[in-house]
RNA sequence: GGCCCUAUCGUCUAGGCUGGUCUAGGACAGCGGCUUUUCAAGCCGUUAACUCGGGUUCGAAUCCCGAUAGGGCUACCA
């Protein structure tokens, strides 16, 4: 069986489109999948609109996701225009393209372009999702190949370039698929053998419209700065459009390469879905914790302009630990410091009386009662000072003056927030002398001005 | 408009080729409960779909036709 070779055939005329970043996983996967190869193609052809810097941000792209590319050296079309160039004049010489005098409609346009020769003919073809497509190309006309001899477009570049490159299988958004028929005649000009081709659904906003860039956060870019991960990334986008034989959901690239089967690509276009986009990088998460949390870290003793020397390690790991079961991807820890839900462990939070009343009864007389008691039992413990023990010591009085009345303004005490972990976990973490001096805080601030 | 593609829970989908076992399965989200105060995490449970109309057949989500709806292409963009 001949080598299966892919390619990924992206235009530098935007930032890295997370729908080409499917397409291009698809073909990797494929590639991969059967032993075979994954190319990339850099189709700069249109002058006005490509520009180095989206070539570039492409290929800082792929090179973060691991999707790596077997060509040696990047195949640049704009490389290759004598290429074209030749082959073109060779059309042309044989009659099957032909220089059109036209008529210029718009800015731009040439008095003179380089038409192909239409047979009019029924094309057929087998593509891999799709199944048998067949066209009537004489609706096409005798379509443009190239703006001049050296000025091919898309479809004559793109034609040629498959073939030079040796390509097997032309995996692509469905977007192309309508122009298989002419690209196809191309190639029959060229007496080019045929390809495999496989149309993958495209990945569409939740109205059903192409994503596009107007909706929101369709560049690759966009989402790496989110700090998604990218092996979740790429997991989330081959599920779309792609079923496993079994119910599995979360995979590491190696288990998806070795699942990967092209008759299992779905024929619909997918939705985009930022809630389980979130829940597969939380699974990610997951699985490299360690990574995550030397992340979590990171970021922490940036946002909260932490000096690194000054930290406590136990604090700053039961911190990180909590920070952890919160977010689903990095960019939540940024909301966990706007929100403040973090900054307490560090510093005395700011109190408002009413947040300490649990469910909007009592007096503040006696919430101070209450956490004095609370902060006297705590004072007086000796020896091991962890969340279990502390537990221990206040559970009784809690159960006998009523829980929620002692352990929320405990909680709101040492917190500032209607919503945080439990009080024993914090305390711990606080240690001893912060809880009891925060109480006693939390209490002055409660009798003082009431 | 023309041509092409598509059509299962809100979303991603399994099943459809090889009709019955599908009173349609899983996941995300939602909702409810448990986890001895709130949140998070976790666990358990639960709501929710075969676009419509014909046909073939003893029997159709599954096969055929049509309608409808959505998408793509229709460039001297890719």
């Amino acid at each position: 069986m001949a080598k299966i070779i892919t390619r990924f055939a992206p235009s530098p005329t935007g930032y890295l489109h997370i729908g080409s970043v499917r397409s291009a996983l698809f073909s990797y996967l494929y590639a991969k999948k059967n032993g075979g190869k994954y190319f990339l193609r850099i189709e700069d052809t249109d002058k006005t609109r490509s520009k180095i810097e989206y070539e570039k941000d492409i290929i800082a792209g792929f090179q973060t996701l691991g999707l790596n590319w077997d060509n040696e050296t990047l195949y640049r079309q704009s490389d290759h225009i004598a290429v074209y160039s030749a082959l073109i004049k060779k059309l042309i010489a044989e009659d099957k393209a032909y220089v059109s005098k036209e008529e210029p409609k718009e800015e731009g346009e040439r008095s003179e372009v380089i038409r192909l020769r239409n047979p009019n003919k029924k094309v057929t073809f087998t593509d891999l999702v799709h199944g048998e497509v067949s066209v009537d190309t004489t609706d096409l006309g005798d379509f443009v190949i190239a703006k001049s001899v050296d000025e091919p477009i898309f479809h004559f570049a793109n034609v040629v370039d498959d073939h030079e490159m040796g390509i097997t299988h032309v995996i692509r958004g469905e977007e192309h698929l309508s122009n298989t028929p002419r690209q196809i005649l191309i190639q029959e000009a060229l007496g080019y053998d045929k390809l495999a081709y496989a149309h993958i659904p495209l990945v569409l906003a939740s109205d059903r419209s192409k994503l596009s860039k107007r909706q929101g956060s369709v560049s690759l870019r966009e989402f790496l700065d989110k700090g998604y991960l990218s092996e979740a990334l790429l997991n989330y986008l081959a599920l779309l459009g792609w079923h496993p034989s079994h119910d599995k959901e979360i995979f590491t690239m190696p288990e998806l390469i070795s699942a990967f089967e092209l008759e299992r690509v779905q024929k619909r276009g997918a939705i985009w879905n930022f809630e389980k986009l979130d829940w597969v990088n939380k699974e990610h998460l997951k699985m490299n914790r360690e990574t995550a949390e030397n992340k979590i870290q990171e970021v922490l003793f940036k946002t909260l302009n932490l000096n690194p020397g000054t930290v406590d390690k136990n604090v700053l790991d039961a911190v990180v630990n909590i920070v952890f079961e919160r977010i689903n991807k990095f960019s939540d820890i940024n909301e966990l410091v706007l929100n403040n839900e973090v900054q307490y462990f560090f510093e005395e939070p700011k109190w408002q009386k009413d947040g300490f009343l649990w469910k909007g009864q009592g007096a503040f007389h006696e919430i101070a009662d209450k956490l004095s008691a609370v902060e006297k039992l705590l004072g007086a413990m000796e020896g091991n000072y962890s969340k279990e023990t502390i537990k221990e010591t206040i559970w009784p009085y809690a159960e006998k003056e009523g829980r929620g009345f002692v352990l929320w303004p405990f909680r709101y005490a040492l917190s500032g927030l209607a919503k945080s972990p439990d009080p024993f976990v914090i305390a711990e973490i606080l240690k001893k002398e912060t809880t009891v001096t925060r109480l006693k805080s939390a209490i002055n601030f409660l009798t003082n001005e009431s």
